[in-house]
DNA sequence: TTGAAAGCGCTAACAA
DNA sequence: TTGTTAGCGCTTTCAA
């Protein structure tokens, strides 16, 4: 009577399908799907007839079946750089939660910052034929990897699914995509804007992938901030390369090394900024009082470092929410005005303990 | 001729199929499954004229229908607690590497530690027919949790899939599982250890959900090792709780504001440990100097501390990858002895900063 | 309220 | 080397 029992009648393996649950339950696999989908009227003894044999057989119906009949695969698909750097696993995180709360499954995947591993990914989404497949982060201004980019998305468009890019530039008005993003030049003109208003003048700019999107908008904020005040940007105080904490720590100790005579440093985000402080602190440079520090995202780790970081928040786990509803609102254009396919969300300075006014004479190496 | 001007062409839109490309090469869809497969010959001249009809209409073929048809999907599925954690992220991006190195897609889902849920993700898996499942971290000792899973171990074997339980003990002989583990009791008797030698007897245990399989194994070994020496456990030195950073910084400032007398503490995980140090950290508590500190997992943030943390390492991306490789190697077991089904990673005391001696007094509240 | 039957888009014998 | 022909397991008209 159970299901182990059953199964063990059955003698050679056969999976089970839904013809088998209703030859048991006496009825036509038709009435079977009825009673899964609950979307047409059963009768009550019949439904619990289906059931019973369900569940007697232990049936689990065929995912890929179903999606090829009904052509609805209830899945979304994500790539990212990294699963383990928080800027992505947070929007990771939101974006399967909203998928989850809506029934959907969420297929992952990491590209490494490889353009071509992207695509690929894309593609292999596209035949998975996910309701959305969401593109996380920064892009290369490379004209080929836009226009690539663009025929997915008309693809995607083709099969009633859509591209988002999440805190990406868009890649050509043409292109079907929707967008969740935020205003990273805005957010890097605070920040800058609040160093200066605290006296400083010498900012190192410290990490970021050269040519990554993401790099040059917060690299352009600062240097707008820094421009309206009449201030240079000599270039040897523009160091990028990377988004990592080990990049962090070790440009900062090189540069410190070198006698910068910098007042403040603006690391490209909290992961550097991490870096950097550890550079800093095992030089015995303090932080705020010899040298201010400043970062971006407000990862959470970024409130637990010493002294807290004075950063820019960026609502990680909302953008991955809001780009799996952006991306299932399906917005008739064919109607009239279709609403806005992109949201840009909200970015704030948070004041924390990273900065202070500069000293008198900057810090310099060798006590 | 370019794919754009195709699809403006065909008018209303209708996904691109294989007969599409069939019948735009001149040739029959079985051929062009041969060129995309490339299993079988096909005239060069063919294959051409086929992948350039793939080309022209922007074909991309539909991966249910190829998993119905042939019964292999290609993917493999993964629930864990949370994805921002990092001892789940490492062991993500270690499943996500092997299957993408094997072809394969992955689907992840987060069971946010509820047992209901973690069931019917598996079940939702199981739907995917996924070549494999990992559930990775601890579980709860319920009859009942591992009857229902070892349910779901028998159905994967039965469509020729597998379950395997990543750092989460076995659901019983019987169940068809494979795991991929590592000796937390014995790592945990490890540090204790440590701690023992350099004179510690008063040790705080923090952390960990009451009862959760990692929980109860570490804390074993901690008992174990204080045994072993002829020292008491005071229950007031047990304070479990969570494996969070915050659960270990608010639990440590109210142990510390109750004068607890000890030299040292043991965190039942890194993120613990990282917590307890901000409270210590808060309260001018010197760690090691004041009290030592230790952690279990050894997540790379762990070096990051100040002070960088003793702890036990565990290769978490390590055991993604086994765990997919396990899954995939088919052991036949019809034929002899098969391959063990469980793979017992290695796991070592890693002596960093935060731990000494003890001093003459403990330390106490009000400095 | 239920059943019959025609696909969904692809793979895999089996023939040719 | 290629075509024909059955399905894979499910959904969804269309009838009854």
């Amino acid at each position: 009577m159970t299901t182990q029992d059953d199964r063990a009648t059955v003698g050679a393996m056969h999976t089970v399908t839904m013809s088998d649950v209703a030859e048991r339950a006496g009825v036509s696999s038709a009435t079977v799907s009825r009673v899964l989908n609950g979307n047409y009227p059963v009768a009550q003894a019949t439904r619990d007839a289906v059931n019973r044999a369900i569940e007697d057989l232990g049936y689990t119906a065929n995912a890929h079946a179903r999606a090829l009949a009904s052509s609805a695969t209830h899945s979304v698909g994500i790539i990212v750089n990294d699963l383990v750097d928080p800027f992505f696993s947070y929007i990771v995180r939101g974006v399967e939660q909203e998928a989850s709360a809506t029934g959907r499954l969420c297929i992952v995947a990491a590209s490494q910052g490889d353009v071509d591993r992207e695509i690929d990914l894309i593609d292999r989404m596209i035949s998975q034929r996910t309701d959305a497949v969401i593109v996380v982060g920064g892009g290369y201004d490379d004209p080929r990897a836009r226009r690539r980019m663009a025929e997915r998305a008309r693809t995607l468009a083709g099969i009633g699914s859509t591209l988002v890019l999440c805190g990406r530039p868009s890649v050509g008005e043409q292109a079907p995509t929707k967008i969740v993003g935020y205003d990273n030049e805005g957010g890097a003109f605070a920040v800058t804007q609040h160093l200066i208003a605290q006296g400083h003048r010498r900012i190192l700019y410290l990490g970021g992938p050269i040519g990554l999107s993401t790099s040059v908008a917060r690299l352009a904020g600062f240097r707008r901030a820094m421009q309206s005040h009449g201030f240079e940007v000599p270039p040897d105080l523009v160091h990028q390369g990377a988004f990592g904490r080990r990049f962090g720590h070790t440009a900062m100790g090189e540069i410190l090394d070198g006698n910068p005579q910098i007042t403040a440093v603006f690391a490209a985000n909290d992961l550097v900024a991490a870096g950097a402080l550890d550079a800093m602190t095992a030089r015995g440079v303090r932080v705020p009082e010899d040298i201010s520090l400043v970062g971006y995202d407000d990862i959470p780790q970024s409130s637990e470092l010493t002294p807290k970081l004075t950063t820019v928040h960026v609502p990680l786990e909302d953008m991955g929410r809001e780009s799996v509803r952006l991306a299932l609102s399906r917005t008739d254009d064919a109607f009239g005005r279709h609403a806005d396919g992109e949201i840009i969300v909200g970015t704030r300075l948070v004041e924390r303990e990273s900065v202070a006014a500069p000293r008198a004479t900057p810090w310099a190496p060798g006590r």
